[in-house]
RNA sequence: GGCGGCGUAGCCAAGUGGUAAGGCAAGGGUCUGCAAAACCCUCAUUCACCGGUUCGACUCCGGUCGCCGCCUCCA
């Protein structure tokens, strides 16, 4: 059973989804105005592990996430440079589908519906408020009543009378009440419009959520996501604005933490962001969702190059061992296997434990724990056969393997694409096709057995060249097993001079892509 | 002022009634022709502090201190 912590309760619950097998999650995107920095990154990374989590378990799911493109921001920012708001928002959509885009095409929503697709819905939405009085028409814009929903302030926990204080006096004379918000506005001259019954205007504040969410999930949905910066007003008025016209929102408020920096939250009022282009600039994809993951997604984050350079060793050493097991499995060694029963019953424990923790409220890290764990134990196994003399027993490291993969995979961090298709060569049983100015080429192994050292000297380097080591390897073996060192190290050179990295293991060379 | 959250080793971070996962860093050792990778050992008698409940609390209750978020656009 997976639980959840629901904001609306302060408690973990039981995920009831309100069709049977099916999941809607609804996260907040991004306002088109300027480019997402890596605290934007943190929702859309975390529903999209939800998203990927429940299918694991099961579910059918879609993830909606919206794109808002009319807003205030934009119009400022559009008339500052002197460009139309439909241009603005089209180039920071774009440049936002790049940059999230990087982190991998697998955590893209089902569904990025548009503000400005969805005017009648949101037009519709602000007409049933009217019509029930939630709502009032004042010079051309609407306003939600807020005090004519009892309900309001059930997520953020305010009291109406604690608002009324810290209210700040908006400068819109229409408003009955200075808490009361905008659900659509006047349009000024120059702003982008759409009909209404009003004339001319825009969805306002934070309408076009509610009309999406509604739109896409329905009413009553499982589950809406967003940051906790978000829960007042934004998410408190697209509960308002929803319930009150009639249509129970969502069931279910997760909201990730805040990202930090210098301790502060980063936001673009405080100056402290970085880009999510600049940090992928500089770490890999992988690397960044492992930085986010290690944390549980409710804690606040600190942004630190030391964190991402902490999350490239953790991530790094799982890589490795991947790249071990894929290694060991095509060269178990010969003789009997050392036993594996450990190792057996690790990579059990480590699915189990894995689930049971992503099953409690998402808890990446913990489940990210047991990964490490069963790293752990295979290297374990490894150097006690390497110790014994013995060969490992390749069913063992694979059981291990999978479930590493399987546990990186169902939290989307991608594996270097030189082990992923170490593992699919292996998968398909296939041996690499060796050519050369189309050729064929036997593969190293077959020219090894054959004892055509002069073969493999005439041809190793030309093959490093194509990025295939298998040949210099297996030349380096050769000299190595002749205490021929010299020869050996300068094939040693070439191989490094060629990008790879080597790592000596008792059944011969093994080369890994540097980076 | 109101609402919410957090405080666990040098750093990061799980745990939340039964005696402290994991990662990084550091030191020592093993393996190794050299190198890399890996392995082994060491690294919180203790979970901000003070009381209380309990056979037993990091975990529950009360209080204190410190930090953060929201109350205004904000992921």
């Amino acid at each position: 059973m997976i639980r959840l912590y629901n904001s609306l309760t302060q408690a973990k619950e039981d995920f009831v989804p309100r069709e049977e097998g099916k999941a809607g999650i609804y996260c907040c995107g991004p306002t088109v105005y300027n480019l997402v920095h890596i605290g934007n990154a943190r929702p859309y990374v975390t529903f999209a592990v939800l998203r990927s989590w429940l299918r694991h378990r099961g579910y059918a799911v879609a993830l909606v996430e919206n794109i808002t493109d009319v807003d205030d921001k934009i119009i400022a920012k559009a008339s500052a440079e002197g460009r139309t708001s439909a241009e603005v928002a089209a180039e920071y959509t774009a440049a936002y589908h790049d940059d999230m885009g990087r982190l991998g095409l697998e955590l893209r929503p089902d569904v990025e519906p548009l503000a400005t697709e969805t005017i009648p819905e949101i037009v519709d939405l602000c007409r049933r408020l009217v019509a029930t009085g939630h709502a009032y028409e004042a010079d051309g814009s609407v306003y939600f009543r807020v005090r004519s929903f009892p309900e309001y302030g059930k997520l953020s926990r305010q009291r109406i009378e604690d608002l009324e204080e810290g209210a700040r006096v908006e400068g819109e004379p229409g408003k009955e009440d200075p808490l009361d918000f905008a659900v659509w506005k006047a349009a000024k001259p120059g702003e982008p419009a759409w009909e209404s019954p009003w004339g001319m205007g825009r969805p306002g504040w934070h309408i076009e959520c509610s009309a999406m969410g509604l739109r896409y999930l329905g009413a009553g949905f499982d589950v809406h996501g967003g940051g906790r910066d978000l829960i007042f007003p934004h998410h408190e008025n697209e509960i308002a604005q929803s319930e009150a016209a009639g249509l129970p929102f969502a069931r279910i408020w997760m909201h990730n933490g805040m990202i930090r920096s210098g301790g502060e939250k980063m936001a673009k009022s405080v100056g402290n962001i970085f880009l999510l282009r600049e940090v992928l600039d500089r770490y890999a994809p992988p690397v960044v969702l492992t930085y986010f993951l290690t944390t549980h997604y409710r804690s606040p984050l600190e942004f630190s190059v030391d964190k991402l350079d902490e999350a490239k060793a953790a991530y790094d050493r799982l890589v490795e061992a991947v790249r071990t097991a894929s290694f060991r499995i095509d060269h178990p060694g010969d003789g009997e296997p050392l036993r594996a029963d450990e190792l057996h019953a690790a990579a059990a424990a480590a699915r189990d434990g894995f689930a049971a923790h992503m099953d409690d409220d998402l808890n990446t890290a913990a489940a990210l724990g047991e990964v490490f764990g069963l790293a752990r134990e295979l290297f374990r196994y490894v150097a006690a056969a390497d110790a014994a003399g013995a060969a490992v027993d390749a069913d063992a490291l694979e059981e291990a393997e999978d479930a590493i993969v399987a546990g990186l995979d169902a939290l989307l961090i991608a594996l270097p694409d030189s082990v992923s298709s170490a593992r699919d060569l292996r998968a398909a049983k296939g041996e690499q096709a060796c050519t050369t100015e189309n050729v064929a080429l036997p593969p190293a192994a077959r020219l090894a057995e054959e004892a055509r050292w002069d073969d493999l000297a005439l041809l190793y380097v030309e093959r490093l060249n194509c990025g295939d080591a298998t040949y210099a390897c297996a030349l380096r073996d050769r000299y190595r097993g002749e205490k021929d060192w010299a020869s050996a190290d300068k094939v040693r050179d070439a191989i490094q001079a060629a990008g790879f990295e080597l790592r000596d293991t008792p059944q011969g060379t093994q080369v890994v892509p540097r980076g």
